[in-house]
DNA sequence: GATACGAACTGGTTGAACCAGTTGTCAAGC
DNA sequence: GCTTGACAACTGGTTCAACCAGTTCGTATC
């Protein structure tokens, strides 16, 4: 009788996944891969409640996701809207449409087109990070560089992803910008959640400890531009490896 | 006895405004200026519902709000915690930010750090769309510009607000980029917020005129550095004018 | 002293009722 | 015939009261 134990009605569930989640999470992939059109209107939440076999409270709490993440606007009255999120959307988007995406060449495409912000915004912080680094500052990067070198000796993705996270979190700190930390924020936040949710794309990334090394040497020595051109050819490599990668398929 | 005809209970809140609004942008504003703190815990949601006199789950809707905007995280049977926005924040709370910040300082800090990653982004649109931009673009770029430079000779603000948000849209449109112009809407979005809720800021905008012109022709002649150079030339005035702006006060 | 239980929190969910905008229908009036 | 206006019948917004489900901590038990 354990399978008949579940809740009375209601949404499978991941553990530690609430009911709003899930519904958020279902209407999101009809949204981002297609299968609701800009411009089409939700079922009103009387039906979606009684589709998704949720209270309509919940399922308003799902709805409100979704509009925060602009793929729909409610208006009263009148219902739901389905928005173009293409248009209206930001980057916390982005690793969901990734997942989500149906057309191979656009979710090419917008990979391609993520590495120069990413680029931009780094260089941005090493800048600033020049002018702006305390020796705690220096501490924090040095430690977190010494954290990616041994995390590249353990060959471990994971640790790998964790290591380029710390380190790039240390630069923001050293770069004590609010707008800047705030406009990285859903880009790291993005990176993160695109390499959780197409882990294949880890390997891909070049070796980080001639890079951290060089910024680091660079950031000390008061040589700013020794320091970007280090944080670019990082990533100018990564982006060759990308390309390269998307090129067949 | 029109007086006595409000709700039964409720909120002060303006026309136009719903009830969550109201609290969220009460608590909003406790948390921005720094009457909460990040480690608080807010009341229970039973006890803010109480104090609000407002049903516990409209008052849920406000709390998923602050939660969304990483002000605060919920955790179900501990309670909501106020999170360091500082750290955790994005573009979107710019705006409020800046209205509800006690530090002078650093809303000023704020605002000068606020230039040089719009100019980047600005830059980046520039050069993609010199490789990218379609006729379709161009007419459209043009004809922002154009109702930019009729705006200006208004001397209205709010037309030149208006104009200089159609022109940037265009340049966005121009760039065919999905992942920089999610990463550019809620920079843009920060700005007309932030105009919106402190007008005085407009006037230190310098010309639009010249701007637009030199980066259009540097677009039609495929010259993309003359095209970036005017584009930053605009915003090193922009960035002086409100140095200088700030620096007495 | 370690462990297990349970009361007293917390947020999460439910469902029914009602308030309040929006839209289309359809009859009354011109 | 055309306009006008009241009224259904939608839609989302709000409220309420109850219960479900995690978390914490004190206390009775072994």
């Amino acid at each position: 009788m354990a399978a008949t134990r579940r809740k009375r009605k209601g949404v499978e569930r991941s553990p530690g996944q609430t009911t709003h989640d899930a519904v958020y999470e279902a209407l999101l992939g009809r949204i981002l891969s297609g299968a609701l059109h800009p411009g089409d209107r939700l079922p009103s939440e009387r039906e979606l409640s009684a589709t998704w076999k949720a209270s309509r409270n919940t399922l308003r709490e799902a709805i409100r996701r979704l509009e925060h993440a602009r793929l729909v606007s409610t208006r009263h009255g009148q219902g739901v809207t389905v928005q173009d999120f293409r248009r209206t959307g930001t980057l916390e988007l982005l690793g969901a449409f990734l997942q989500y995406a149906t057309d191979d060449a656009e979710r090419a495409a917008v990979l391609l087109d993520l590495l120069e912000p990413r680029l931009h915004i780094i260089e941005q912080l090493v800048v600033l990070a020049s002018r702006r680094a305390t020796p705690a500052d220096f501490e924090a990067l040095a430690a977190a560089a010494a954290a990616g070198e041994e995390a590249e000796r353990s060959q471990d993705p994971a640790r790998v992803a964790a290591a380029q996270d710390r380190w790039l979190q240390a630069l923001v700190d050293a770069a004590h910008s609010l707008p800047l930390r705030w406009a990285a924020n859903p880009l790291l936040e993005a990176v993160r959640d695109l390499l959780e949710r197409l882990p294949l794309l880890m390997p891909l990334e070049p070796s980080f400890t001639a890079y951290t090394r060089g910024v680091l040497e660079g950031l000390r020595r008061g040589d700013v531009d020794a320091a970007v051109a280090a944080a670019r050819h990082f990533h100018v490599v990564a982006d060759q490896n990308l390309r390269s990668a998307l090129a067949p398929g």
